[in-house]
RNA sequence: GGGCCUGUAGCUCAGCGGUUAGAGCAGGGGACUCAUAAUCCCUUGGUCGGGGGUUCGAAUCCCUCCGGGCCUACCA
């Protein structure tokens, strides 16, 4: 095998907000292919940065009330943490807002002016007054001009309910959402990349040589190289938050122009640190860049980027790999549903193995979605890691603690020779990054390693004193075929493969290692190498997301809107009552914080669910609740609720009711469920 | 409207021209008790979305229809 030299590179996450598990997708697929190429042996880095510049930004740090320079070391900070929690490893992460970027895009633009590329343009646009800006689509709200729609509130582009496109200058009553002024049109010259010059390279590079994903290079070959590639505008007009053009003073790099260069520039403030040479990455034909994106911004990195590199003589990718987008649930993620999930709220309910681990399982090579469905997040954990793999390590090495692995490696009737000969197979999976064909084939390992043990049975060897050296020589086996199988997950799980090298008195640090048994090692104490997955930190995660979002309403719209006034029919509907109550009263009502452990319908009831509170130790209750026509059964298995916890049993014609839980709402399927916030536990007292 | 992808067991998926269509999980029955209710054995379950065609032979190739998803709709 000729060992390769290798840059990667994962999107730039923009410096606007936090890392969220979508984020993470691409992160993990990245972090893993790189991990993967180094334990093979290869040289193998791994680049990215922050993506800091243009309006959006400006405009988030004055909300902050800081300035842009401080708001995007406060985001950098961030999301290293957040990356570094993950055991996502980067070996620079940068930010286009530095210094070696800045050289990197000169150098870029003189070679685009030199390659004639470059070409002037007045551009008219909405402009804000009042903020003194132009103002992108997005940044422009009002009227749909579609005479049979005419829906309020519309951003600049489209109408998202008639799905009507216009020019901004085209919406009725225009309101600009950074000031809230009316807009008014302005030009100023704006400077165009004419890359319809490279379009026979572009059609040559996307549609050979394998750079591509087959329905990507389909894609663009149909939608974009068919007929002249437009101009692409790369600049704006002061004030932007970027860097200046250097030789149009009052203009900036627009910031998809400056972001993909990040990347370079990211390399070489590593390159500075570290001694290495630029040339050697960037310019040196023997290295392999490979790029991880999304499937959002395709356009820029199979046209755009290329056309940049191929103008300024640097090395094209030798692969773009794009990845669907996650959705929880089969759903978009969805801030009201509380599955936008941040990487630290994910981490602080749950390990971040098991991410890595799901994502895996679920990655393909295509260009496809991934669903993140936290049933089947928790069964998959717990049954593949921790009950087929894991497993093999906690039933064997408590036999051999503290002793030593066989001398030599015993017979195994084949197994690990067998799983050795597939680490071929499982490499090019990971090289082709289909990583859930990887996995299928480790865990087929994994059961065959079970069936041995079970078969060896140490439990009974070990009564035996007469068979010390059979026990001594199963658990060997027992615990080779599980680091074997380590060794393939390193990628993946590389704490789970920090552990075992711990526990067997070996590091795992290269692919070989599943090649040959280790013999002889000390074997220390066991401790737990994973645990199942806890049921309540996915719902502690899921509320504390649901909260985040309503603590902060009042960014979501910028268009400032009107304070909400309740309407006076509920309370016209059911009047407050005239008593008043003492609070012995009221003291006299045991309402407790109550899990739903169980709901089902009931035959023969329109209204009534059948539920099982758990209050918490062996308190249960079942309660007969009119919401059916409200809530599904299997959403409400989990909640938790308020119930009233003394109410005398009323015998019902389906059974006895212990108990109500509390709601409002007129009825039918207007009834609201009350719930504690994140943190209640069942049986806690209201008080 | 156009383009791409997709529809195989309850769920997640593999198989993509050749013996009676597979795996994991879930379900049912049994065993074991070393292990984090983990593990092992047996087992139920599919007209491979429908219909046409090509072929000696199709889940696999072609056409068409139906369902799901994504991207687009003169925006890059």
């Amino acid at each position: 095998m000729t060992l390769r030299r290798i840059l990667v590179t994962s999107a730039l996450p923009y410096a606007n907000g936090p890392i969220h598990i979508g984020h993470l997708v691409e992160y993990i697929q990245t972090d893993i292919w790189v991990r993967f190429q180094n334990l093979r042996g290869h040289r193998c880095v791994y680049m990215c940065a922050d993506d800091t510049h243009g309006t959006a930004i400006m405009i988030s740090a004055q909300r902050e009330g800081v300035p842009p320079e401080q708001f995007i070391e406060m985001m950098h900070a961030a999301h290293v943490r957040d990356f570094t929690s993950f055991d996502i490893r980067f070996d620079n992460y940068g930010s286009t807002h530095s210094e070696q970027n800045r050289r990197m895009c000169a150098l870029f633009w003189k070679a685009m002016r030199e390659a004639d590329l470059v070409v002037q343009r007045e551009v008219t646009q909405l402009y804000d007054p009042l903020a003194g800006v132009f103002l992108a689509d997005r940044f422009v709200k009002g009227t749909c001009p579609n005479p049979n729609c005419r829906a309020p509130n519309q951003y600049g582009d489209s109408c998202d309910r008639c799905g009507y496109t216009y020019s901004p200058t085209d919406l009725i009553d225009p309101v600009s959402t950074i000031s809230g002024a009316k807009p008014e049109l302005r030009s100023a010259p704006h400077l165009f990349l004419q890359i319809e010059k490279l379009h026979d390279f572009l059609e040559q590079w996307t549609q050979s040589g394998d750079h591509l994903q087959p329905e990507i290079a389909n894609y663009l070959k149909g939608h974009f190289l068919q007929e002249p590639l437009r101009d692409w505008d790369i600049s704006r007009p002061t004030p932007y938050f970027g860097f200046e053009i250097p030789d149009s003073p009052g203009n900036y790099w627009y910031v998809w122009f400056d972001a993909p260069i990040g990347y370079i520039g990211s390399t070489l403030q590593w390159c500075e640190r570290t001694g290495e040479n630029l040339d050697h990455w960037w310019r040196d034909s023997r290295t392999e860049i490979h790029h991880f994106i999304g499937k959002d911004i395709t356009y820029f990195h199979c046209l755009f980027w290329p056309a940049m590199l191929k103008a300024a003589g640097v090395n094209l990718p030798k692969k773009v790999h794009i990845h669907g987008f996650l959705t929880v649930n089969g759903e978009k993620m969805s801030k009201s549903k509380g599955t936008l999930i941040r990487a630290e709220t994910y981490r602080k309910h749950l390990d971040p193995a098991y991410l890595r681990y799901f994502y895996a399982s679920k990655l393909s090579s295509r260009v496809e979605d991934l669903d993140l469905n936290f049933e089947e997040f928790a069964l998959k954990i717990n049954s593949d890691l921790v009950g087929n793999v894991v497993n093999l390590a906690s039933r064997t090495a408590r036999f051999l603690e503290g002793q030593t692995l066989s001398e030599t490696y015993p017979d195994d009737g084949g197994l690990f020779a067998q799983a050795a000969a597939e680490g071929e197979a499982i490499a090019e999976a990971y090289e082709s990054c289909d990583y859930g064909r990887a996995i299928r084939i480790i865990l087929a390992a994994g059961d065959r390693a079970n069936r041995f043990v079970e078969q060896a049975a140490p439990w009974n060897l070990k009564k035996d004193p007469a068979r010390r050296q059979e026990l001594r020589d199963a658990c060997t086996i027992g615990l080779n075929l599980f680091r074997q199988i380590v060794v393939y997950l390193a990628p993946v799980l590389p704490r789970l493969a920090e552990q075992t090298g711990r526990l067997l008195n070996d590091p795992i640090i290269s692919w070989s290692q599943s090649q040959r048994p280790l013999t002889g090692r000390r074997v220390e104490k066991y401790t737990h190498l994973m645990t199942r997955v806890p049921k309540e930190g996915i719902e502690a995660m899921t509320q504390e997301s649901l909260e985040q979002e309503s603590a902060r309403p009042a960014e979501a719209s910028q268009a400032a809107p009107a304070a909400p006034r309740d309407d006076n029919a509920p309370l016209q509907a059911e009047p407050l009552l005239p008593e008043t109550i003492s609070i012995d009263d009221f003291a006299k009502v045991d309402l407790r914080v109550a899990r739903i452990v169980a709901a089902e319908e009931v035959p023969g009831a329109d209204k009534l669910l059948k539920l099982v509170l758990s209050l918490g130790g062996d308190q249960e209750r079942t309660v007969f609740a009119g919401i059916k026509k409200a809530y599904r059964p299997d959403a409400l298995v989990g909640r938790l609720v308020i119930c009233v916890a003394n109410l005398a049993p009323r015998k019902m014609r389906f059974g006895v009711s212990e108990g109500m839980i509390l709601a409002a709402g007129p009825g039918d399927s207007q009834v609201f469920l009350l719930a504690p916030d994140a943190g209640a536990k069942p049986g806690y007292r209201v008080h």
